[in-house]
DNA sequence: ATTACTTGTACAAAACATGGACAAATGGCG
DNA sequence: CGCCATTTGTCCATGTTTTGTACAAGTAAT
C-alpha cells in the first residue's frame, strides 16, 4: 500500500496523529473526544478508516481552550467561539473586530493618519485590530516595518516629528510585547529545548528590533527569553549561564558618536571571555555592519535580516 | 436522550463564567451572590439553565466596587450608584497608606524567588495574578516600588544581577503599561478634560517612573498622553501645541555623567520657550533635586513623590 | 499479538443555584 | 459607656447542571 506515502504527506501538512496532538497540548484523549462530541469544539478531518488527523490549526485551536479552561472559563461557554474571539479572551482586550484587514497598505494608511492627528487612542485601536486581523507573523514582520518606516520617510521630509514617532513607538512596542506574551508555548514542545536569550549591548536602549527578532522566534516555537536591553557584558554572560542559554541574540542598533558609552567592539570582547564557552552568538541588527571581524572559538554569526534569523530556526529544526 | 448535541451554544462574546469573574474580581462567590440579591449590585444575564453569565460591564463593576470597599466604604451605600459615581468616588479619595502589608508582603517575596531563579514564566504568572488580586493603585504604588527597591538592595549585596533586574524591568513595565490601557477613561464619565502628557528629556531612556505617574493620573480619572521617553524639547512642545496639552509631567531620572548629552538645565530653557504659554511644567524624579533654580512667566511645579502628585490632581479635582 | 484508536454509555466530582442561618462588625442612641 | 438594631461576610443544606474520566466492545495499524 501507499500508507508510506500517506504519512510522508501528512508529515509535510504538518497533520498529526492523536497521540502527537496530545503530547502538544497536554490534554487526554477522553478529554479532546468529548468536547468534539458535545461541543463541537474541533472538528479534525479523519483517514479512510475514521481516525482523526490534527493541523496545526486544530492544535492551536485546543490549546487555545485548554489554557482558557485552566483560567476559570467554562468549556462549555467557550467551545462555541471562533479563534479570534478565543484570543481576545485570553488577552482581555476588547476589541472592535472589523471584518477582514482588507489590505496592509490601507492599514498603514490609517494609522499614519491617525498618527499625525496626535489620535493616540485611534492608534491604538487602529493596532489592536490589526494585530488581531492578522498572524503575529505579518503583524511583526510587514506591518510594523512598513509603519515604521514610513513615519521615518515623513520625518525626513519634515511632515512629522520624532514626537509622533516614540509616541508611536510607545504604542507598537506595548503590542508587540503583547504578542511575545501571548506566544508562549503551552506545553513544552516536541524538540528538546534550545534555549536563546535576547538582549542588546550596555548603552543601547532600543529593543524595538530585539522584541520583533524575540516574537520571530517564539513563533518558530524556540524556547526563548527576553532579558531587556542596556545589558552589561558580565551580566548577560552570567544569565546565560544561569539559564543554560544556547545562544545569546544580541541586537546591535547604531548610536551617535557621542552617546556611546562602550564601544561595541569592547564590548563584544568582554562577553566573549564571560560567555560559557558551548553558548554561541548571534549578532543582528543595524549595527552589525560596523563591527570588526573578531577571530574567538566561540561559534557566532552575524544576520542581516530577521528573514535571515527565520531562516536559521528553519534549518536547524529541519535537521533535528 | 442527546441533550448536549442538540444544545445550542448562546453565549455571546466576551461574557464569561462566574469562575472566571472571580478569578477577575478577586471576591468569593458566596459574597457575589449576597450583593445581588440583597443590593442588586450586579444584574448578569443567564443562561437556560439558570447560571449567571457576566459581561464586561459586570465585571468591571464588580471590580470597582471590590475596590472601593476595600477603602472602606460600605457596600450597601454604593451598590445603588451608576458606574460614572463609582469612578468619581475613587477619583477623589484618599487611599490609605498601608494596603494588606501581609499580603503584600508575600507577593514580594515570591517574585523574589522567581526572579532569582530566572524563572521567567512564572514571574510572569506571578505579576499577573497580583494585577488582577489588587487594585490598579495598589499595584503601581505599593507591589512595583516594593518589588524593585528589593531588587536593588539584593543587587548591591550582590545576590542577584542587573539582568534579574532589566528582565525583571521588562516584565513590570509591561504590566504597567497594561494597567494605563485599561484605566482608559470608562466613557467620559468625568470632568472636562484636563489633558496632561508624559514624557521624559532627551537622553533620559528609562521611562518607568513615569508609567508609574501616568498611571496614577489616569486613576484619578485625569486625559492623559503617554509621549514616550527620550523627547527632545523642540518635539515635545510640538505635541504639547497640538495636543493643547494643560501640563506636561517630565520624568527627570539621574545619569551617570558620561552619559549626559543634553544638560538637563539646557534642555529645560529649550523647552520652556518653545512650550506654549499657557502649558505647565511639572517635573518629578530622582533627577529634580539637581536642578537650577529657573525664573520663568511659566507656571512650573517640581513634585518630589508620587504621592506629591496625586495630591495636586486631588486638590484641582476638589477646587472644581 | 499488541498497541492505538474508534463509538457509545455511564458515573462521580465539580460547579452553581436557591434560600436560610449565623456571628462579627458597625452604628446610632439613651 | 452599654444596649440594641442593622449591616455584612461567610457558611450550610439541598437540588440541578456541567464536566472530566472510565470502561466495554469493536476496528485499524504495527
Amino acid at each position: 500500500m501507499d500508507k508510506w506515502r500517506i504519512r510522508v504527506i501528512l508529515r509535510a501538512m504538518r497533520e498529526i496523529s492523536m497521540k502527537a496532538m496530545l503530547r502538544l497540548t497536554g490534554l487526554s484523549a477522553d478529554l479532546v473526544r468529548a468536547w468534539e462530541r458535545r461541543y463541537g469544539a474541533v472538528s479534525p478531518k479523519r483517514l479512510p478508516s475514521g481516525r482523526r488527523i490534527y493541523g496545526q490549526a486544530e492544535v492551536r485551536r485546543l490549546k487555545l481552550l485548554a489554557e482558557l479552561v485552566r483560567q476559570g472559563h467554562s468549556i462549555g461557554g467557550i467551545a462555541g467561539l471562533p479563534d479570534s474571539e478565543l484570543v481576545e479572551l485570553r488577552a482581555g482586550t476588547r476589541v472592535p473586530s472589523i471584518a477582514g484587514s482588507e489590505n496592509l497598505a490601507d492599514d498603514v494608511r490609517d494609522l499614519l493618519r491617525a498618527v499625525g492627528g496626535f489620535d493616540l487612542a485611534e492608534v491604538q485601536l487602529l493596532l489592536a485590530r490589526s494585530r488581531h486581523a492578522m498572524s503575529p507573523r505579518e503583524f511583526a514582520n510587514f506591518l510594523v516595518p512598513q509603519l515604521m518606516s514610513e513615519v521615518g520617510r515623513l520625518i525626513d521630509e519634515g511632515r512629522m516629528s520624532v514626537a509622533h514617532e516614540h509616541a508611536l513607538s510607545d504604542l507598537v512596542r506595548h503590542h508587540l510585547r503583547k504578542i511575545y506574551e501571548e506566544l508562549e508555548p503551552v506545553n513544552g514542545s516536541l524538540k528538546p529545548e534550545r534555549r536563546l536569550g535576547f538582549a542588546t549591548p550596555e548603552g543601547h536602549h532600543h529593543d524595538f528590533g530585539l522584541l520583533l527578532a524575540a516574537v520571530g522566534c517564539r513563533y518558530r516555537g524556540e524556547c526563548t527569553h527576553f532579558l531587556g536591553p542596556n545589558m552589561p557584558a558580565e551580566a548577560l554572560a552570567g544569565a546565560a549561564r544561569e539559564l543554560g542559554l544556547a545562544a545569546v541574540v544580541l541586537g546591535v542598533s547604531v548610536l551617535p558618536p557621542e552617546e556611546i558609552k562602550v564601544k561595541p567592539d569592547e564590548y563584544l570582547a568582554r562577553l566573549d571571555a564571560a560567555l560559557p564557552k558551548r553558548t554561541e552568538l548571534w549578532l543582528g541588527g543595524p549595527g552589525v555592519s560596523g563591527l570588526r571581524r573578531r577571530r574567538s572559538a566561540r561559534e557566532t554569526w552575524v544576520f542581516e535580516s530577521l528573514d535571515a534569523l527565520d531562516g536559521k530556526l528553519r534549518r536547524l529544526r529541519a535537521r533535528a
